[in-house]
DNA sequence: TGCAACGGCA
DNA sequence: TGCCGTTGCA
C-alpha cells in the first residue's frame, strides 16, 4: 500500500492549482523514492516534471511502485477543502480504485477524508535528458510572473535574452513594443530578491507568454524561480519546493528567435 | 524632443486610469509649459482638461510644441505595467511616430520601457473661458465619489445646490428620492475632510450622475475635489494634483434644474 | 477564464 | 498602513 503524511499539506494544493490549468488527467508515480508526476499539458506543447522526494515527507510508505490516474481538477476541488494549516495523508492500496486524502487540523479538533475515484490514463514517459544549459538565471517568481504578466498586455511572445549581467525581456504587438531588463544582484540580506546569472554563454530564445503565465501559477510554492536556456532547447521553468522537490516545467521555443534577436 | 521624468510615475497612471473611460482617443499637447491633455468625452457631452507643469517634473525638456495622439487605453495598459514606486520617463522625438515610456525601479534593478505608436487624431481645441463662479464647493473627494455613487441607485440626475451653510445633493427615480447634504466645515487638524463653501450667490443646478461617476474616477489623485458652478453654465469638476497641475471636467447642466429644485 | 475592487490580516 | 486573499464582474 501507498501512505505518505505531509505537515504543510497546502504543499500539495499549491501544487494542484498550478497544474490543473494545464493538465486535465495525469498519473501520479509513487515509489519508495517518492510521489512525482510527469504529464504533457492538454495540447501537447509543454511539459510537467514534479516530484516531492519521500524523505520530505513526515512519514511515506510505498511497497510497490503505483501509478494513481486522477483527474486533477478533481483532486484540486478535494485539496480545497483542506485547511490552511491543517496536516494531509494520502492512502491507497495497491490494487485499489481510489486514493484517499485525510485532513486533520492542528489540533485534531476536525479530521475529514476525502476518496477520489482513480482513473486509467495512457501516458508515455518521456525521458528528459539532464542537459548542461548554457544560462540559468534565478530571480523572484513573483517578478518573473509580473513581467510574463505585464508583457502578455503587448504581445503574446517574449524573446528571453540572457547575458552575464542581466536578462532581458522583450515583446512586440499591435500598439507598440516592451523590453524589461532585469539586472543581476546580490543582496545578503534578502536572498529571496537576489537575481543570480550563471552563465556559459549568451543565450536568446523565443516563447509563448500564454504557456510561461500558466507556469507562473507555481509562484506561491517558492519565491525564487530557476530559468534555465540553451539555444534550440526547451526552457526549464523551475521552482524548487524547500526540502522536498520542485515542479518543473519545459516549453519549446519558437523559431523565429534570430529575426526578432536584432530588435530594440 | 521631448522628454521629461516624473519620481512619482504612479501619478500619470492614476490620470490615465481616470480619462480612458471617457475618452478613447487624444492628444497630449506638451509644450515648455508642460504636458497637457484637452478633449471632449466619446458621446460629446463633457470635457476633460488636464495639465501637468513641467516645473513638477525632476526633470522636463521639451524643445519643440508637440502633440501626440494616442490611444488612452493603449497608454493605460502600459502604465499598468509600471511598479508602484516605479520612476517614470517619457520620451518622444519631434517627428517620431512614437512615444517610449520608461519605468526605473527605485535601485535600478529592473528597468523596462514601452514604446506606445502614435496616431493622428483631429482635436479642436476648445478655450474655456476663465469664468468667477457663484459658487465654489471644496469637500474631500471619496465622500463625492461615494455620493455620486450612492444617488445613482435611485435616479440618473442629481440636482446640485449650493447654499452659504452647506450644499445638497437631490435626485429622483421611481423607487423613491434621496437627498443628501454636507454641511460646511473646517478641521484644522484634518484639512482633508474640510467642506469649505465659497458662494457669491446660490446656485442649483442638475447634472448626469453618469458623468459625475466618471469624473469621480480621478479620485485617487487628491483627497479633495472642487465643484464649481454658475447658473446655466457647465459644472467644473477639478482635482488638484499637488505641485504639478490639476485635472478639471466641464459637464453643462440639464435644463430642468427649476423644476426640480422645488422638490424635496 | 482573467481582472479589479473589496475586506481582512499582519 | 500595506499586502494578500477572496469575491464579484467582464
Amino acid at each position: 500500500m501507498f501512505e505518505a503524511r505531509l505537515t504543510q499539506g497546502v504543499l500539495l494544493r499549491k501544487l494542484l492549482d498550478s497544474m490543473k490549468d494545464l493538465v486535465q488527467d495525469a498519473n501520479f508515480d509513487c515509489s519508495s523514492t517518492g510521489f512525482a508526476l510527469q504529464a504533457m499539458d492538454s495540447s501537447h506543447v509543454s511539459l510537467i516534471h514534479m516530484q516531492l522526494r519521500s524523505d520530505g515527507f513526515d512519514h511515506f510508505r510505498c511497497d510497490r511502485n503505483l501509478s494513481m490516474g486522477v483527474s486533477l481538477n478533481n483532486m484540486a476541488k478535494i485539496l480545497k477543502c483542506m485547511g490552511n494549516d491543517d496536516v494531509l495523508t494520502m492512502k491507497a492500496e495497491d490494487q485499489g480504485d481510489s486514493v484517499t486524502f485525510m485532513f486533520e487540523s492542528a489540533n485534531q479538533e476536525r479530521i475529514s477524508d476525502f476518496e477520489l475515484k482513480l482513473m486509467d490514463i495512457d501516458s508515455e514517459q518521456l525521458g528528459i535528458p539532464d542537459t548542461d544549459y548554457s544560462a540559468t538565471v534565478k530571480m523572484p517568481s513573483a517578478e518573473f510572473a509580473r513581467i510574463c504578466k505585464d508583457l502578455s498586455t503587448i504581445g503574446d511572445t517574449v524573446l528571453i535574452a540572457v547575458t552575464k549581467d542581466g536578462v532581458r525581456f522583450s515583446t512586440t504587438g499591435d500598439i507598440g513594443s516592451a523590453n524589461v531588463t532585469v539586472r543581476s544582484h546580490s543582496n545578503v540580506d534578502k536572498p529571496e530578491e537576489q537575481v543570480v546569472i550563471d552563465m556559459q554563454e549568451p543565450v536568446a530564445l523565443t516563447f509563448a507568454l500564454r504557456y510561461l503565465n500558466s507556469f507562473a501559477k507555481a509562484t506561491p510554492l517558492s519565491n525564487q524561480v530557476m530559468i534555465s536556456m540553451s539555444k534550440e532547447l526547451p526552457v526549464v521553468v523551475q521552482y524548487r519546493i524547500e526540502d522536498m522537490g520542485h515542479i518543473s516545467y519545459y516549453l519549446a521555443p519558437k523559431i523565429e528567435d534570430e529575426e526578432m534577436e536584432g530588435d530594440e
